[in-house]
DNA sequence: CTGAAAGCGCTAACAT
DNA sequence: ATGTTAGCGCTTTCAG
C-alpha cells in the first residue's frame, strides 16, 4: 500500500524572489484619504441592469423592481419571471457599489480585534463572520494591535466605508473609540472588552466570578501565598478579573494569607516568561500564580521549567481562556474555559439585531466560564521555594516585586 | 502591595439573554444577490465635496482636483492650500462608495482561507492584512471551510464587490476557482496551496524537501516501519508532502523498510485521534508516524497516550507547521517549521505588485522549512508495539490499514 | 488654471 | 402595473 491512487509526484518549480525595495505609500492628506490606485487594465465588461431591461423590452425601473424582492409584488408575475430569466441567462448581478451609493447601505460589517493571530480572537472572528454571512453581509477585518489610536483610525476608515455595524473586541474602559462609534451612529457591539458604555451592547465572559473560582480552587489546595498577574488595567477584562481575585481573597478571610498583584505590560507568552524570570530572580515567595490569561501562564511555565522549579509540586499556575492545546502541555494548564466561538456568534447576533432594527435596545450578554482543573495546580508544598537552596538572592525580601516590573 | 493604583472594583451588571428564534435569510434569487437591509434611521449627514466647493467659492471639479494628489498640479498652489484647509475644518472625507463607482477602484482586497480559526492561517491573514493596510487597502476576510463550492461563491461575492485583488489559501490542484479568478480578471495570489496554474502567482513552503528531511530524520533514528498520514489529496500541499515522503523512502534504498501511506479525511486533531485509534485497534505495525500537519500529529499523540503507548519510546511522531505551543506539549512535537507570518506578508507583497502594475509577471515564491527536532521522535525501539502483549487483535495483519479509513 | 456637464449603476419617489 | 425622472457623491473629459 505504499503507493496510493494515481499520484503525480510533481516537484515544485517556483523560484524564490523578494522585493528589493518595499513600496511605501506617498505621504497623504491630513484628513482626506483616497482610494489606492490599481492599474488593472482589462476587467470584464459587466452586465448592467440596463442590458437586462433592454433585452426584456422594459424600462430599467421595471427590471429593478422585478429583481428586488421588496418591490416585486408591484410587478406582474409573468414579467417578474421573464426578467429573472433574462437576468440569469445574461449572467447579470447587481453592482453593489451603485446600490450602496444609492441606498446608503453597503452590506458590510467590520470586525476589530487587538490581535488577529491570538488564538483567543481567531475563533471569535470566524464565528462572527459565519453568522453575518448568513445574512449576506461581508466582513471587513482589522487589528488594533492594542493601540487606541489605531483603533480610532480603523473605526473612522470603516465608518467612511459605511459599514452597517461594528463588532469590536478592542475597547478600553471609557474608551473614546466607543464614543466615536456612537457619535458616528454605527451600530456597535463590544465583545470580551466592555467599555462600560450604557449605550453599547456587549458580549462578555463573567470573568469576575471565574477568577474568584480560581482563587477558591487554589485556596482549597492549601495555598496561602498567592500572586495574581494582571493585564494592563486599561482593559475592562483586567478590571473584572482583578475584581474576581480581590473577591476571592476576601472570601478567604485569610489572616495568614498573602496576596499580591503584579501588572503585566502585555498579553503574550514572552511577557509571562519575563515576569516570572524576574520574580524568580527576586526570590520566589509564592506557591500559586493566577495569570490573567493562558499566554502569560504558559510563559510562566516556561520560565519555571528553565529555572528547574517543578510545577505543580513547588508552584501552581493557572491561566484564563483555555486555549487549544492547553490540556496537552506539560503540565497541562488549569484554566478558565470560556465560550469561545459562542462569543463571536452571539456578538454577531446582537449586531444583526441592532442593524436590522434601528431601535433595538442595547443588550448585555454575559457568558459564564468554568474552571478546568488540570495538572498545573496541585497541593501547596510544605515549604515554599525560596526557603530552599535554590534562589540566589533569597535574602532580599521586602519590596521584591514592583507593581509594574520593567525590562532590565 | 495587595492593592494597586486606584482601582474601582466594578462588578459586571449585564444580564444574559439569548435569541429565541435565529433569523434566517429568505430564500434568494438564483444569480442575483441583493444587499442586506439595514434600517438605520439617523446617520450623521456627511460633508460632501460640494460643501467644500461651496465654502471655497469654487466649482466641485476644482475642489476635486485640489484634493486629489494626481491632479493637484493643475491647480494654483494657493487654491490648493485654501481648499485643503477648508476641507479639513469642515471635516470632509471623500465617500469611497462614490469614488469607487466612478473610478471602478474600491481599495479593497479579499483574503480567503479554509479555516479562520486554524492557528496556521491566522498569522498569515494578520500579516497580509497589515501589509495591504500600509497601502491603504481594507480587507475582506472569508473562510471557505474546505468546501470548493463555498470558495467559488466567496470569489464571486468578492468579485462583485470589485476587490482589487485576492489572496487565497484554499485552492485545490487544478481548482476551477483559480480559473474563475483569472476569468474575472482579478489579480490573485495563491498562498500555501498552489493550484498549479501557470498564470497565478504563489507563495508556498517547500514541503517536498521538508518532509523528505523528516523521513531522513526518522531513518537516522533507526526507524524501519514508517507510516505517513496524508491530508486529502485534492490539496497541492498534500501532493507535495507525499512526494517528499516518497522521495525520502527512495533515498533509503530500503530493502528491509516498510513504508505506508494513510489518507486522512480532514485536517484537525480529532481526525488524527480517530485514525490513530483505528490503527492501534488494528494492530500497530509501525514505529514512526509522519503526519501531514501538527493537528493530526497532536491527535495521534492523544490517541497514543490514551492507549498507554509511550511516545517516543515506542512510537515516534512528527507534524508539520510548528504551530505555537508545539514545543510545550508532552512530548514536545518534532515538526517542520514554516515561514509563518512571512507567508502572509510576502503574499500581500506579490498581490500589491499585481494590483499596482497591471502587467507584473506571475511569480512563485518558495520558502524553505526546517526540521525542529523535539521530544516526540526518538530512537526506534528494538521490538515494535504489536509484538508485545498490548494489542487486542494483534493477529490480524494483512489488510490492516485501508487507504481511507471510515468512521465506525 | 478653472468651470460646465456627463455619467458610473442603481433605486425610489412621482407620475400615469 | 409600468414608465419618467432625479440623484446618491464623485471624477473626468471637454471647453474656455
Amino acid at each position: 500500500m505504499a503507493s496510493l491512487r494515481n499520484l503525480s509526484y510533481m516537484s515544485h518549480c517556483g523560484s524564490p524572489q523578494h522585493r528589493a525595495t518595499p513600496r511605501r505609500r506617498p505621504c497623504r492628506q491630513l484628513s482626506t484619504m483616497s482610494i489606492p490606485t490599481g492599474n488593472r487594465p482589462n476587467r470584464q465588461p459587466r452586465v448592467t441592469i440596463l442590458d437586462v431591461a433592454a433585452k426584456a423590452g422594459v424600462h430599467v425601473s421595471t427590471a429593478s423592481r422585478a429583481l428586488n424582492p421588496k418591490a416585486e409584488h408591484r410587478i406582474s408575475g409573468k414579467m417578474v419571471r421573464k426578467i429573472e430569466l433574462i437576468a440569469e441567462q445574461l449572467g447579470y448581478s447587481p453592482n453593489p457599489l451603485a446600490t450602496s451609493l444609492r441606498t446608503q447601505r453597503t452590506g458590510t460589517v467590520g470586525l476589530v480585534v487587538p490581535n488577529l493571530s491570538d488564538p483567543l480572537f481567531a475563533p471569535i472572528i470566524a464565528a462572527a463572520q459565519e453568522r453575518v454571512a448568513e445574512d449576506d453581509f461581508v466582513t471587513f477585518v482589522a487589528s488594533s494591535d492594542y493601540k487606541p489610536e489605531k483603533l480610532l483610525s480603523i473605526i473612522e476608515i470603516m465608518s467612511r466605508r459605511h459599514v452597517a455595524g461594528l463588532m469590536v473586541a478592542s475597547f478600553d474602559i471609557k474608551d473614546p473609540a466607543a464614543d466615536l462609534c456612537l457619535k458616528l451612529g454605527i451600530p456597535t457591539v463590544a465583545v470580551l472588552r466592555d467599555p462600560r458604555h450604557a449605550e453599547l451592547s456587549s458580549v462578555t465572559m463573567d470573568d469576575e466570578k471565574g477568577v474568584r473560582a480560581l482563587v477558591e480552587h487554589v485556596l482549597d489546595l492549601g495555598h496561602r501565598r498567592i500572586a495574581y498577574i494582571t493585564a494592563p488595567l486599561a482593559a475592562s477584562t483586567a478590571h473584572n478579573r482583578l475584581a474576581g481575585f480581590m473577591a476571592g481573597t476576601k472570601l478567604a478571610k485569610a489572616a495568614h494569607c498573602q496576596f499580591d498583584v503584579i501588572e503585566a505590560d502585555a498579553y503574550h507568552v514572552e511577557e509571562g516568561e519575563r515576569i516570572m524570570k524576574r520574580l524568580i530572580a527576586d526570590g520566589m515567595r509564592w506557591t500559586a500564580f493566577l495569570c490573567f490569561n493562558d499566554l502569560l501562564a504558559v510563559g510562566a511555565l516556561v520560565a519555571l521549567k528553565a529555572a528547574g522549579i517543578a510545577c505543580p509540586d513547588e508552584i501552581s499556575v493557572t491561566g484564563v481562556n483555555d486555549l487549544p492545546f492547553m490540556g496537552l502541555l506539560s503540565p497541562p494548564l488549569t484554566s478558565l474555559h470560556n465560550a469561545g466561538r459562542k462569543i463571536g456568534s452571539q456578538g454577531a447576533e446582537l449586531l444583526l439585531d441592532l442593524i436590522e432594527n434601528g431601535h433595538a435596545p442595547t443588550r448585555h450578554v454575559l457568558f459564564s466560564s468554568h474552571v478546568v482543573v488540570r495538572g498545573s495546580t496541585g497541593p501547596a508544598p510544605s515549604r515554599p521555594v525560596q526557603d530552599r537552596d535554590r534562589s540566589a538572592k533569597a535574602a532580599r525580601r521586602q519590596p521584591a516585586v514592583r507593581a509594574r516590573p520593567r525590562p532590565p
